[in-house]
DNA sequence: GAGTATGTTATATG
DNA sequence: GCATATAACATACT
């Protein structure tokens, strides 16, 4: 369950219960999911280390330590556990016991990472991340996104342009601010890059608070029905699909200006 | 069995 | 070399 909001979501349930907590024992149980060390140095480093504090830069998350920080990034299934019995879930892909609990982060497609990483800001950087979507600004935002030729919703989707909007966020960005996935990024006036990074802002924010419980989300949110067939939020037409860089886009061809006209 | 899925990245193509 | 598109990754579910 991984886009912005729900790695925030799982940070702020992390920070509360790891900060201050004291890594006893470590179990990397998934080679492929562990970048950058081996197994074994990987868990000797960490073993005897404590959580300091936590931190996020788009969807990856961090556990900050006395020394360096741990990288996790959630793929398409991964999600965090925090037992103090001895529970398990069933795809443990990596297991800190605590001096008191334990943090389990369970990944059934495997698709999530781990890493030990020196610090937040030169990971983003070695990895080319661009700014937070939460922390961009208006002018930034503008710049960054209207440099491209690529279709719009392809360049939200890109971690190096800002970073965060996943597939779903971005069709609703987009369905809010009714315009179609396939418009050129540069053919967007400023005044309307503005109002959507101010959108984005506002719907990543507001999926925050609800805990992204997308049937908790305002009537009007895409999200709540994000379905080929339904009617549209606004009653405008029927919600149709189309692959935009890679991915698939669900939009209104009637409300979301240009969406007819292109392939 | 076929198709699809909240993500990233290696590889192919222009 | 650069920008962009596609395949591949691994598993669960409809």
């Amino acid at each position: 369950m991984p886009e912005l909001p729900e790695v925030e979501t799982a940070r702020r349930s992390a920070h509360r219960r790891l900060v201050g907590r004291r890594i006893v024992r470590v179990e990397a149980m998934d080679g492929k999911m562990l970048e950058g060390t081996v197994s074994d140095e990987f868990a000797s480093f960490l073993e005897g280390k404590r959580i300091t504090g936590t931190d996020r830069h788009g969807k990856h998350l961090f556990l900050l330590l006395d020394e360096g920080a741990l990288r996790i990034h959630l793929g398409m299934s991964g999600s965090l556990h925090f037992f103090s019995e001895m529970e398990s879930t069933p795809h443990q892909r990596l297991v800190l016991e605590l001096d008191r609990g334990r943090f389990v982060l369970d990944d059934p497609r495997r698709f999530g990472r781990f890493q030990l990483v020196p610090d937040v800001p030169t990971f983003v950087a070695e990895k080319g991340l661009g700014p937070d979507a939460l922390s961009i600004g208006r002018d930034e935002f503008c710049a960054r996104v209207g440099r491209s030729g690529r279709a719009i919703k392809a360049v939200l989707l890109d971690q190096t342009v800002v970073a965060g909007i996943g597939n779903l966020y971005a069709d609703e960005v987009l369905f809010q601010e009714k315009l179609s996935p396939f418009v050129p990024a540069k053919t967007i006036s400023v005044a309307r890059l503005e109002m959507m990074r101010d959108r984005a802002v506002q719907v990543l924010q507001e999926s925050i608070r609800l805990q992204t419980d997308f049937g908790l989300m305002p009537v009007g949110y895409l999200l709540r029905q994000r379905e080929v067939g339904r009617a549209c939020p606004r009653g405008d037409g029927v919600l149709r699909s189309s692959v935009v860089g890679g991915r698939t886009s669900i939009y209104c061809p009637v409300c979301q200006i240009g969406a007819s006209k292109l392939p």
